[in-house]
DNA sequence: TCCTTACTTGAAAATGACTTTCAAATTCCT
DNA sequence: AGGAATTTGAAAGTCATTTTCAAGTAAGGA
């Protein structure tokens, strides 16, 4: 298996990236707290604390960086800004509180399957899809 | 059963909306051709042809009315402009191909219960949801 | 029909979230 | 150290909406 650490490093290697303090301030955020759904403007906001000269626009390039590799993902839920994480080795979905903004993770295997089902049964070849549950949370309810 | 324009003509009674000229156009063209995806330029392009005051800002404005009438729903697939659909008395899912941006909708009432079955662990109260699945349709697979 | 008031409209400016540009600063190979 | 190739931050540019505002209509009453 491979870590995204792994990926990121083989990545850069391959295109012959320079390592630059700023770049890896940001990699290192996202690497030692993964599982977490993060807005550029958050991830700004943590690497500049270990060092200030980080900017927006880097940031920004670090990520679409991290996405060419496949070490992360972006996602659009509702309007607003997108939210970037780390990829792990177990694909999930997400469920969203309309109320607190709260993000579930969940997986379902026999959903996956239904989902391969119906692009077959259309002629499609799968590449990817979206499943997104939005609703009230427990908490949120009261 | 109610239909789209039965539901907007009462919003319209209840929210005591004038009845005007671009406004009707607008939204007779949603009516007579359902089951389609129009992006805003759309909307606006045809509604000029039968009435060439109609404005973007209009067109924008009615859909925006139509979404909180419940009339129709909005929609992103992938990147650029969204999309608005008339909602119809039966639910579905999108199916897109990353080839030619083909929209094939399906329903699929295994999955529906599933994804009720999901929140329902979760504790959620699940509101409504987004599935979209892309891939290549059968004639970009060549 | 004529008023009056509230609702609408079109054009243009404003907004929000990215994306790209560009000159200055770094990295890294020799 | 020297120099070419990368990177960077600040600022300008994009794109798709969203809002503003002054002028233009419905619609109910006089």
């Amino acid at each position: 298996m491979q870590t995204g650490e792994h990926r990121y490093q083989k990545y850069a290697a391959e295109k012959g990236l320079k390592k630059t303090h700023q770049r890896n301030t940001i990699v290192k955020i996202l690497f030692t707290s993964p599982h977490k759904h993060y807005r550029i403007e958050e991830i700004l906001e943590k690497s500049r604390k270990k060092d200030p000269t980080v900017s927006y626009a880097t940031v920004y390039r670090t990520l679409m960086m991290l996405l060419d590799a496949g070490v992360v993902s972006q996602r659009h839920f509702g309007k607003g800004q997108s939210l970037f994480e780390v990829i792990s080795d177990h694909h999930h979905d997400h469920m969203i509180c309309n109320g607190c903004g709260n993000i579930v993770e969940f997986e379902n295997d026999t959903i996956e399957k239904l989902q391969e089902t119906v692009a077959k049964k259309h002629g499609f070849k799968l590449i990817n899809h979206k499943m997104e549950l939005y609703g009230q949370c427990p908490r949120c309810q009261k």
